[in-house]
DNA sequence: GGTCCCATGTAACAAGTTACATGATTCC
DNA sequence: GGAATCATGTAACTTGTTACATGGGACC
C-alpha cells in the first residue's frame, strides 16, 4: 500500500505525469523506496479507477502527448488519513540482501567476503558524501526550526540516509579489519 | 531470489522442516529478512522440483507427521554460487515505510509526528537492548578472531543490527526535539 | 551515428501478504 | 477451558521485477 501513497504525496506537492513520479521516486524518495516506473503506471491507472486522482490528456506537438494527473478531494482524505494512522511493526519490516549474504559467509574464502564489504563500504561513503551536499546535519536547531515546513521534513529524511550511510561505511570498515586478522591466523 | 538462499543457507546447518525455517528466519535472521510461513512452504516445494533439496518423511505418533529437508549437492553449490557472486547495487535497495510516512507529514499535525517518532524511538531502544544481550560490539578484536567462523558471522550481522537501531533511536531523538520546538514556535 | 530525454504502456512472471483449514498435545 | 506449540498446506490477491515496444527531438 505504501507505494500508492507515495504517489498521491507526490501528487499534493502538484500535478504530474507517471514519467515525473517515476523520476521524482528515483532522485528524492530513492534512497529509502524504490518504485519501478512500470508499477507508478498501473497504480495510477489503478488511483484512477478508485476515483482518488484525475488526469488530464494534454496533446503535445513535439513531444509525446502525456497524462497530467492531479489528486482530488477523496485522494487528499486518504493521503492524511495515511499519514496520520500508523502502525510501529510496519516500520520493522525489512530487508537486507547484503546481511543475508554475510550471515551465510563462513562458507566462502575470507578475501571474498572482505572484497564485497570493501566495495559497499566504497559505496555508503559515497552515497553519504553526495546526500551530505543536499543536507547538513540536524544539529543546527536554528535554523531547522525556522524552516519552511517541506523542507524540514525533507531533511529529517536525508538526514536519516546520511546517518545510515555512515554507519554502514564504519560498520563495513570493522567487519573488514575483523576478516583481515582471521585472514593473517590462517596463514 | 534471496529467499530461496536463505532457506538453502539454513538447511546448510542441518536439516530442517518448513516450520523450523520459518522460526529460525523469525528468530535469527529476522531483523533483517523477513518471510512469511506460506511463502517458505511455496519456496520448499519449488526447491525440491528444482532439485536443490529433497526430503524424508517423518512419521510421528504424538506430534503431525514432518518432512524433514536437506541440502543436496546441488543445492551446495547453487548456494556457493550466490555467496560468492555479489552485485553491490542489489545491496542499495530498500523501503522504509517509516521515512516514506514522513518526508510527507508536513501535512498532519506536529504532534502526531512527534508521537510517532516516539514511539518508533522506544521500540528501537528496546530491539536494540534485546540485540544487546546476544552480541557484544565488535571491537573487542582479539576474542571475535578466535571465535568459531559461523558465530563470527552471525556476530557481524547482529552488530550492524544494533547499529542500526541505536542510530535509529538517536536520529529519531534529534528530529522529535526538533518538532517540539517548532511546536512551541507555533504557539 | 549514438545516446539521452520525453512519455506511454503491456505481458509475463516472481515474490510477498492475508486468510483459511485441520488437529493432537502440552501447559497454565 | 484456553492458549501455545507442532506441522502441514491451499487459495486468492497484491506487489515488485524484467523485458519488450514505440518514436520524435536534442545534443555531441
Amino acid at each position: 500500500m505504501s507505494l500508492r501513497y507515495g504517489i498521491l504525496g507526490l501528487l499534493n506537492y502538484g500535478s504530474m505525469t507517471g514519467y515525473d513520479i517515476s523520476k521524482y521516486f528515483r532522485e528524492s524518495v530513492g534512497y529509502f523506496w524504490n518504485a519501478q516506473q512500470s508499477q507508478i503506471y498501473r497504480e495510477l491507472t489503478a488511483l484512477e479507477k478508485d476515483g482518488l486522482v484525475e488526469y488530464e490528456l494534454v496533446i503535445q506537438s513535439d513531444k509525446p502527448n502525456k497524462k497530467l494527473y492531479r489528486i482530488n478531494e477523496v485522494g487528499r482524505e486518504n493521503l492524511n488519513g495515511w499519514l496520520y494512522d500508523f502502525n510501529i511493526d510496519d516500520f520493522f519490516i525489512t530487508r537486507n540482501a547484503l546481511l543475508l549474504k554475510l550471515f551465510f559467509s563462513s562458507q566462502i574464502p575470507v578475501n571474498r567476503t572482505i572484497e564485497m564489504l570493501s566495495k559497499y563500504k566504497e559505496r555508503c561513503e559515497a552515497a553519504a558524501r553526495e546526500l551530505a551536499l543536499h543536507t547538513g546535519d540536524l544539529s543546527d536547531y536554528q535554523n531547522l526550526v525556522e524552516d519552511d515546513s517541506e523542507s524540514l521534513y525533507w531533511k529529517m529524511t536525508a538526514a536519516r540516509g546520511l546517518a545510515d550511510y555512515q554507519a554502514s561505511a564504519r560498520w563495513a570498515g570493522e567487519c573488514i579489519n575483523i576478516l583481515r586478522k582471521r585472514g593473517e591466523q590462517d596463514d
